[in-house]
DNA sequence: CGGCATCCAAAGTGATACTG
DNA sequence: CAGTATCACTTTGGATGCCG
């Protein structure tokens, strides 16, 4: 049983980015700085299927960390942005990948 | 294909915490302060099975966060407890914490 | 005590094709 | 364009039992 699995807000912070995507598309977001299409995201990550990439768009949504727009216009169009809530996550991101890159660079893990 | 999904140091971190005990493992250890006993893991984490815990740990082994040490006295002893760089890890996992309490504080995300 | 071997269930990911 | 639907595969986690 998962028991208090949640109790715990690190396991929480960990459910909300476990996802083979969830990092990569946060990235891109956060990079792009500003509202991104759903084919954006499809084109700058080569190797990720439709079905995947709009799930993992609707678990983000779901947990507040980015932003759907839709616009049914002619042509419809989707945009994805992350939300402040979202962005605020930039500062233990930060140090993961500081962490991250140490590291590497101390030879920490070889794949 | 994962093409080049450890080329980003956060995916890296992501990949050495990603597992079911991981993070409670870290936690006991942390916390505790000293060596643990496999058996004292086992018992602090009532929901676990001997394979997953030997499996977990030796994760961590592999990835450096843990050092096994192995007492073959007449009763066999094994201790796990932190290295300095899994130690050095609490840095961003304070801020993770810090971020997911404030987050589940502010209804982020009911199971 | 501290495991490992088997076997199995569940979750996650993906390829492909179809749709409003 | 931005999705759904289906089916298949891979990875992960777990139950149980045996062993030095």
């Amino acid at each position: 049983m998962p028991v208090q699995r949640n109790d715990c807000p690190v396991e929480v912070v960990f459910s909300i980015l476990s996802g083979r995507w969830k990092i990569p598309i946060y990235r891109y977001l956060y990079k792009s700085n500003k509202p991104a299409r759903y084919s954006a995201l499809l084109r700058h990550l080569p190797a990720i299927s439709k079905k995947i990439l709009t799930e993992q768009l609707r678990e983000l949504e779901r947990d507040g960390i980015i932003e759907r727009t839709s616009y049914p216009e002619p042509r419809p169009r989707v945009e994805y942005k992350l939300t402040a809530h979202g962005l605020s996550m930039i500062e233990f991101l930060d140090k993961m990948s500081e962490w991250g890159e140490t590291y590497m660079l101390s030879g920490g893990k070889r794949y």
